[in-house]
DNA sequence: ATAAAAAAGTGTTATAAAGTGCGTTAAAAG
DNA sequence: CTTTTAACGCACTTTATAACACTTTTTTAT
C-alpha cells in the first residue's frame, strides 16, 4: 500500500518519477505497467496499477452504455486512459500526455503533487489541491449528478 | 486492450493511421481486418476489430426486423458497415469512406479524435467530442428511445 | 464501344516532432 | 562523510505527417 503526500518535478519532455520510497511496494505488487487518467469529478488524475486497472476497465466496460451517465464515465475513464510500461526496478519514470496535463491544469508546471491513496494515486495542480484542503471549492467540478444504481458501488 | 484519447491528422485520401502504441495489442488480438461503420447514438463512428465485429453482427442480425427500432439499429449498423483488411505489423492505415466521414461531420477535417475504448475505437469530429465531453448535448442525437428487451443486453 | 481524362485509392520517402534511455550534477538523507 | 535519491541535460530512437509517384477505377467525349 502507497500512501502520502509528494512534490515532484515533471521533466520538460512531461515525464515524472514515483519516489524511491515505493519501490519496494511496486515490486511486490509484480506490476509492470501503470494506467493514468482523468478524475471524473475534479481536475486532476488517476493512477492506477495494471491489476487495479484491468478490474476497473473491466467492470466499467461490461455497464450498460445507452444510460447517458454511464455513457459519460466510460468515455471520461476508459477514453483517456494512457497506459504505461513501467520497471519498478528502473527509473520508475513515467510520461503525461499533452491531454492530461491540460485536464489536470499543469499543462506549464514544473512540479506536480503526487498522492498515494493506497492502491492508487492522484495527481493534482498544487494550488487547487492546496485549496481543496483547505475546504474550498474548484471552478471546474465536473460531476455533479445522481449516480445510477449499477456504479453506486464501483470505486474509482 | 486499447485505451486513450488520440488528435490525430487524416490525409487527403480520407486516410488516417492507428498510433504506434496500440500495435502489440492488435497483433496479440491476431486481427487482420477492422470493422468501421456508424454509431446509432451519436454523429460518430464506430471501429471494431474483426473478431468482435462478427459476434456484434452475428446477434443483430439475427434480431427480429419487425421491431422499428431494431430495424433502424440494423440498418444503421450493418448498413454503414467498411470493411478494411488491416496489417498490424504495417502502417496501420485505414480508409474513411465519403459517407462515413459525413456522418461524422468530418468531411472538411483535416485531423480527428481517435478514442481507444477498450475492445473499439470511436471516431469523432473535434468540436462535437469537447462539446460532449463538457456535458454539452448535440444537435444530432440520433437515438433517443426506449429499447426493446432484445438489445438491452447487447453494447455496441 | 473506345480512348482519354479525371478521380480515387495505394504505396514510398523525407523530415520534423515526440518519446526514450542514460550519464552527470545537485540535493537530501543516513 | 558516505550513500541514496531527485533533477537536469543531452543523444539517440521512434513516430507522425506531408509530399510525391504510381496504379486502378470511374467518368466523359467522341
Amino acid at each position: 500500500m502507497m500512501f502520502g503526500f509528494n512534490n515532484i518535478s515533471i521533466d520538460k519532455k512531461s515525464r515524472f518519477s514515483f519516489p524511491a520510497k515505493y519501490r519496494d511496494a511496486f515490486i511486490n505488487s509484480n506490476e509492470n505497467q501503470i494506467v493514468i487518467t482523468k478524475d471524473p469529478q475534479y481536475p486532476s488524475l488517476k493512477v492506477y496499477l495494471g491489476s487495479e486497472w484491468d478490474q476497473i476497465s473491466t467492470k466499467l466496460s461490461s455497464l450498460q452504455g445507452l444510460d447517458p451517465i454511464v455513457r459519460n464515465l466510460q468515455w471520461t475513464i476508459l477514453g483517456n486512459a494512457s497506459v504505461c510500461d513501467f520497471e519498478p526496478t528502473g527509473r520508475m519514470q513515467v510520461l503525461i500526455s499533452a491531454d492530461l496535463k491540460k485536464y489536470a491544469q499543469i499543462e506549464e508546471a514544473n512540479r506536480i503533487c503526487l498522492i498515494g491513496m493506497g492502491n492508487k494515486f492522484e495527481i493534482w495542480n498544487q494550488e487547487n489541491w492546496e485549496q481543496r484542503q483547505t475546504g474550498g471549492s474548484l471552478a471546474t467540478e465536473i460531476l455533479d449528478i445522481v449516480l445510477p444504481e449499477s456504479i453506486k458501488d464501483m470505486s474509482f
